[in-house]
DNA sequence: TCTGGGGTCCTAGGACCC
DNA sequence: TCTGGGGTCCTAGGACCC
């Protein structure tokens, strides 16, 4: 049985872009688009000048450009988003412990607890839109809701600056003619799929027999419905609660397509090592070691293998994906690289307990702490030397803080 | 001068064990 | 001379999110 809860969703406007925006009033008012500083790189937030343009997320800077031949990319500053997004969640828990951070732009908060406090919930949304507003020159949506489903279809339903309410007793009425991919967890091949039953809008859904949802997509039929039904039990969870990471990895794409094998090396070798940088930062280890390969033509495959024991030091999981890289017969040149360690076992006490395995973990502690203060493969194996990354623009889905924390260093 | 990177969850088949 | 069946682990792939 749903209690009665009252959710806020609040989602930055054009985050990126809108930071850029306001450090830089050159760009104020400009459409401006946020892109990652590799070659093949991708739009990761454009600001709404540029939207109006048709401009989107997702875009490459070539079919950008075509759009709107004015437009400014900025490469992306993963350390100013952060710090941003650090202090704006800040912000949001002085209203409640409850925020749940989905990613690094948006936060569920369950108000239910503070309304005698501040009075409603409207009320606090409008406290943290003023300010997010004085403090950052930033604007947010803000969506009120009995759960996070509809708190978050309602932050998307006024943008910028905006602030829509779903009341409990108006939820039919709005799922009614509601387009089931609004819904977060729709996306475009489930829609395809609920058309071929005829379902088209949330009313259609959950009218729609259960059984039949069930039988077709087994526990997510279930969830379909309740979803159609504009039902969603699912709780806040704040970050001391939340579950622990289960998997750490980094991929890139190649500035150009590779096919020689040293060069793959040397990819899965810095690669290994940012794996094994984060796993070490978050005190995990892990057992099972997963190569990705991207060919040429966008064909993507992944092989894991798992070991006997549990690692996080890098040359290791280097190993482990390269003892993967010698099972494959590679018939395209490779786009992409990913290497990733699963099946985590999460330490309080790090330090191993026989002598070789200690010493391994003792250098490699003290290469991340050269490399977290002076930047990525100051110190690092003879290979890699020279052969330093660019920085990576940060997606919106990095948490800026916790376990899940990915921060820009 | 085409198409990023970080994750989570679910499914399905096969191996293996009792 | 007729091949059960439950449980768990491993692997590969796909959908989805920002």
């Amino acid at each position: 049985m749903e209690q009665n809860r009252i959710i806020l969703h609040i989602d930055m406007n054009a985050f990126f872009a809108s930071v850029e925006q306001q450090s830089n009033p050159a760009l104020s008012g400009k459409p401006v688009a946020v892109i990652g500083a590799a070659k093949r790189t991708i739009i990761t937030t454009c600001s709404y000048e540029a939207r109006a343009f048709g401009v989107k997320t997702g875009m490459n800077s070539w079919e950008a450009r075509q759009k709107c031949p004015q437009l400014i990319f900025v490469v992306g500053n993963n350390r100013k988003y952060s710090y941003t997004s650090k202090q704006i969640i800040a912000i949001m828990r002085q209203y409640t412990p409850q925020v749940e951070v989905f990613s690094i732009d948006e936060a569920f908060l369950d108000v239910t607890a503070s309304l005698s406090l501040f009075g409603s919930a409207e009320k606090i949304a409008h406290l943290i839109k003023l300010q997010i507003r004085e403090r950052f020159g930033l604007t947010c949506s803000v969506g009120i809701a009995p759960n996070k489903l509809l708190a978050k279809l309602a932050s998307d339903m006024q943008k910028p600056d905006g602030l829509t309410i779903i009341e409990p007793e108006k939820v039919a009425q709005v799922m009614e003619r509601l387009p089931i991919q609004a819904l977060c967890g729709i996306g475009a091949k489930m829609q395809q799929h609920l058309t071929k039953f005829g379902i088209k809008t949330c009313g259609e859904l959950g009218r729609f027999p259960v059984e039949t949802l069930r039988k077709h997509f087994g526990v997510t039929g279930e969830r379909l419905h309740f979803m159609g039904l504009g039902v969603d039990d699912s709780p806040v969870v704040p970050e001391d609660e939340a579950e622990e990471v289960k998997s750490v990895g980094h991929s890139t794409t190649l500035d150009r397509d590779i096919t020689d094998r040293s060069e793959i090396l040397l990819q899965l070798l810095q690669l290994s090592e940012m794996v094994g940088r984060r796993a070490r930062k978050y005190q995990v280890t892990g057992r099972t070691v997963t190569l990705t390969v991207r060919y040429a033509d966008f064909t993507t495959f992944s092989k894991q293998q798992s070991r006997g024991d549990y690692t996080n030091n890098s040359e290791e999981i280097y190993r482990a994906a390269v003892k993967i890289l010698d099972t494959l017969d590679l018939t395209q040149p490779v786009r992409l690289l990913g290497v990733k360690i699963t099946n985590l076992r999460h330490h309080t006490e790090q330090l191993p307990l026989f002598a070789e395995e200690r010493k391994k973990a003792l250098v490699a502690s003290a290469m991340d702490d050269v490399n977290n203060k002076f930047g990525d493969f100051a110190v690092t194996f003879g290979s890699l030397i020279g052969k330093e990354k660019g920085a990576k623009v940060i997606s919106p889905a990095w948490r800026p803080e916790g376990v899940r924390n990915v921060d820009a260093d």
